[in-house]
RNA sequence: GGAGUCUUAGCUCAGCUGGGAGAGCAUCUGCCUUACAAGCAGAGGGUCAUAGGUUCGAGCCCUAUAGGCUCCACCA
């Protein structure tokens, strides 16, 4: 029955056999049982593309322990996990696998191109799940899903055609963000602005003489722009219609040179008088705000842009080239022409794609887009009602902010790789049909030729309807009626506009209900010196590696302990140390308990068994009372989802109340006594404890808790499927824990006193309760320390033996000396009246405060009764505070 | 321009509803001691950014200032 325990934990092994046993005992599953409250998470499904990082690490370890915690409180538990197509990084990625075979995304077609693409996948998709296993994630992996697998597509389509229809999907010409790289355009939440070093150019334009209708030689306009290539687009010049400076120029129009085109002087409120010359070149093809301009003014719309970037032929003699040599070679002419001002230096915001950081184009194009102004209503309602709790509350600033300032959503993509549009173009007459199918005749003019969309749609399009297309919509599934909505979300905080908003507001449109009841933020894991962590950098850790290295659960546990939500945090190989220091720790602890067990059992053929009543000693009171506010404390910071305190607690109870204290406590009772009673207190104790604290471990650290936890009891099956610990008011041990502290105090004090005296030191200075329980008590009533002995392990039962009782005394035996101290003079009493008297002051604070509000009309009335209860009680239990500590300081 | 957030020990950070100033690492002292040297027992080290205010009481609440970070918008 004696395992061998190694003297230190060592993961390797261990951590890949037990999710094997995991998997195989089908812990991770979950299916409907309406006798059981559903708990459901969905993954943020990382990208087929992507290898674990540290964000996913702490991602996933953060839903596991929910996941994990929930299980064990008896919920049935869901973790749906599943991948994302991530079309344009996925796109990029084999597109530059095929330019290094040497062959171009365009020659090879459409067809061949997603052949590739679904290989990739098939390649690369699984490799994510697996490094998700290593860490320990109990995902439900029979349920695995694909954000393009038949499912979701079929989610996509029904979501497309069903928007189209209600008008909230659209097409038409507007200006989107195009990136000359990726070929495509993009959303604004996908636009980066970067702060770039560029210039002011100041360029003037003749204006037309009203007589001749010819460009003046004497009369310009000058303003200043930093993108002058976009001249060639010019269709209007404006100025602020109150501006006093340019009333002369109402009406009259300018040559646009090198272009040699007369274009109008509009005016709009729109330019800013205060800035620059009060004068702005109007180029509604190629910028946002020009382009309402243009609107308002009905002016052409002139691009001048090819979609790689370079001039196109409505660029005269520049077209083919590149816009920044266009821009060079435009400076030039006008310089020579005498229409070039100055040159300024000028810092400014530029536009960048996120993924490639190409510098975007505005460009005007045919795009789809979502309607947004009807469909963010309910999302922001929810939160603001409260029926989705952010985490941190602060998050909510963000979410307004985005949600107040809407703009219509452009989810087409000139991809291949992703959902296609499902809307099909008449080749007869041209009408657009979108549909579910592709239709074979055309409701117009009843023709049969038909091409689809070439365009594909934003990823995001599909990961907006995660939450239930995971849980089989658009049938109406069980599953789908049960687990949803889902109870809590967890993700970084940076995809709340991609991702989270996109959710919620899905939820609420297609199936009339939130999505999630909570979003768990957290924020990014950099490296030791706050550096975000990135590839070009080269600072990125693997996850990986410190999992083989130190072991999943130390690198979970690094990554929850100190981390609150939402907030950076930076990775250090101490903590990781320190946190594989803690597995060895709590391992070590279970050896000392095992051997003890077995020690017991050979010597004085004890079977561990629960005690009776009376046999428990107070130290061990002490250690199940401490537990029992563990317990609760755990639970209710869980509750709170403050789960880097939670855990904190518990590596503070294992190390320093059960190993430091605790096991130290008891040692001379199972070393030298022969009171079989009291060492099977002991023994029990020490294994009841250990097994409660390793279930508040389990979700924080599953493999070392599930690996102990089966060591030391061959009977039980997996701590996965123990229960979670509950308080119980039976093992509310308020006097013991009292008296403990007391002694805690008193040996910190002794210890104190060997330092000064110059002893040599005994790391064995365990505290030796002797008495029965009602003499401690007895004692302790009287105001003194009945007796304890602190005395080295070598020979602690001869040393504890001719120490003697001192009725009043601590007592320390050292090699050559005995000391005796008085309990009075083990605590400084100095220090402690002053303890009290601040004690004192604050609960006459406390009084003060509470009769006010007793005292106070309004508050009697207005409060809900159960506030005045808890007043009430609140000053009952400070005026008996206040009598019990004036009581202690007349003692002194 | 708008908003958020941070400033606590040498370093990195916790500190939940206002009452004890804390952890890990680092430093120093002493210990191979029958669970653990990946350990044990101790020590030093802080005007909680600054200045006011509210309170019996402020790291925490309010105001202002300085500095750092982030998000959003964007002026041509």
């Amino acid at each position: 029955m004696a395992k061998e325990l190694a003297k230190t934990y060592d993961p390797k092994g261990i951590e890949d056999r037990l999710y094997q046993k995991w998997l195989d005992k089908k812990y991770f599953h979950a299916e409907v049982d309406h006798s059981k409250t559903p708990f459901t998470i969905v993954i943020p499904p990382p990208n087929i593309t992507g290898q674990l990082h540290m964000g996913h690490a702490l991602d996933n370890t953060m839903q596991d322990i929910l996941i994990r915690w929930k299980r064990m409180q008896g919920y049935n538990a869901l973790w749906q996990p599943g991948t994302d197509h991530a079309s344009i990084a996925t796109e990029v990625k084999i597109i530059e696998t095929l330019k290094k075979e040497g062959i171009d995304k365009n020659d090879l077609g459409r067809e061949k191109f997603l052949e590739r693409a679904w290989e990739w996948k098939k390649e690369y998709g699984g490799r994510i799940v697996s490094q998700l296993k290593k860490m320990g994630s109990s995902c439900d992996w029979d349920r695995e899903r694909f954000t393009m697998d038949e499912g979701c597509n079929k989610a996509v389509t029904e979501v497309f055609v069903k928007m189209h229809e209600k008008g909230y999907i659209y097409k038409g010409a507007r200006i989107i963000n195009w990136c000359p790289v990726c070929n495509t355009s993009i959303s604004d939440a996908e636009v980066e602005y970067e702060e770039q070093a560029g210039h002011f150019w100041h360029i003037k334009y003749p204006l037309i003489d009203e007589t001749t209708g010819e460009p003046s030689k004497t009369e310009f306009l000058t303003f200043a722009t930093t993108r002058p290539e976009t001249m060639l687009g010019d269709t209007a010049v404006a100025i602020h219609p109150d501006d006093e400076r340019y009333t002369h120029l109402h009406g009259r129009k300018v040559m646009l040179p090198l272009m040699n085109r007369i274009i109008p002087i509009v005016e709009d409120t729109y330019v800013d008088r205060e800035f620059g010359t009060g004068v702005v070149k109007i180029t509604p093809a190629h910028d946002p705000n020009d382009f309402e301009v243009g609107k308002r003014h009905n002016l052409p719309i002139i691009n001048i842009m090819n979609d790689n970037a370079t001039i196109n032929k409505n660029g005269g003699k520049f077209e083919g080239m590149d816009r920044y040599e266009a821009r060079a070679a435009i400076v030039k002419e006008l310089d020579e022409a005498g229409l070039l001002v100055k040159i300024e230096d000028h810092v400014h915001n530029v536009g960048t794609h996120d993924r490639c950081k190409t510098t975007i184009e505005p460009l005007v194009k045919e795009q789809w887009f979502v309607k947004m102004s009807e469909l963010i209503k309910p999302a922001a309602e929810a939160v603001k009602k409260g029926e989705i709790r952010l985490i941190p509350e602060r998050m909510e600033k963000n979410y307004f902010n985005w949600t107040d300032n809407i703009r219509d959503w452009c989810i087409s993509r000139q991809l291949w790789w992703g959902h296609r549009i499902p809307a099909y173009y008449c080749q007869d007459c041209g009408e657009t049909v979108v549909a579910k199918e592709a239709p074979t005749v055309c409701p117009k003019c009843g023709g049969k030729h038909f091409e689809q969309d070439p365009d594909t749609l934003d990823t995001w399009f599909s990961s907006a309807l995660w939450p239930f297309e995971t849980l089989g919509w658009p049938e109406q599934t069980e599953d789908l009626k049960y687990f949803y909505p889902t109870d809590v979300l967890v993700t970084g905080y940076d995809i709340i506009f991609f991702w989270v908003i996109r959710m919620i507001f899905s939820g609420y449109e297609h199936m009339g209900e939130k999505p999630f009841k909570t979003v768990l933020f957290h924020g990014l894991v950099r490296d030791s010196q706050g550096r975000k962590m990135s590839k070009s950098l080269g600072n990125g850790i693997d996850p990986l590696e410190i999992i083989d290295k130190y072991g999943a659960d130390a690198l979970r546990l690094t990554l929850i302990t100190g981390n609150a939500p939402g907030n950076d945090m930076r990775f250090y190989y101490e903590r990781v140390e320190n946190s594989r220091n803690f597995a060895n720790k709590v391992w070590n602890a279970t050896r000392f308990i095992m051997m003890n067990i077995d020690q017991a059992a050979e010597k004085s053929g004890i079977t561990v068994h629960e005690p009776a009543a009376g046999e428990l000693a107070p130290v061990d009171k002490w250690i199940l009372s401490k537990l029992n506010t563990l317990v609760k404390d755990v639970t209710d910071n869980m509750d709170n989802f403050e789960l880097g305190i939670a855990v904190q607690k518990v590596y503070d109870f294992i190390w320093d109340e059960f190993c430091d204290w605790y096991i130290e406590m008891v040692k001379p009772r199972l070393y030298a006594t022969d009171d079989t009673a009291s060492q099977n207190a002991a023994l029990w104790t020490l294994k009841t404890v250990l097994i409660d604290a390793l279930k508040l471990l389990h979700p924080y650290m599953p493999f070392i808790t599930e690996e102990i936890f089966c060591n030391i009891q061959d009977e039980e099956e997996s701590i996965m499927i123990s229960s979670w610990p509950t308080y119980s008011e039976d093992r509310n041990y308020a006097k013991e824990e009292h008296d403990i502290e007391l002694i805690k105090e008193a040996v910190r004090g002794v210890r104190n006193i060997r330092t000064e005296m110059n002893v040599p030191p005994s790391r064995k200075a365990a505290i030796f309760v002797v008495s029965e329980d009602a003499d401690v008590k007895r004692t302790f009533e009287e105001g003194k320390l009945f007796f304890a002995s602190l005395a080295y392990s070598n020979d602690v039962k001869t040393q504890a033996d001719k120490s003697g009782i001192a009725d009043d005394a601590v007592s320390i035996v050292i090699p050559g000396a005995t000391l005796y101290i008085p309990f009075a003079e083990l605590v400084d009493i100095e220090k402690e009246k002053e303890r009290l008297n601040k004690e004192k002051a604050r609960l006459e604070g406390e009084i003060k405060r509470s009769n006010g509000m007793l005292s106070n009309e309004r508050f009697i009335s207005k409060a809900p009764a159960e506030k005045v209860a808890e007043e009430k009680a609140k000053l009952e239990k400070y005026t008996q505070m206040l009598a019990q500590v004036e009581e202690r300081l007349a003692t002194l």
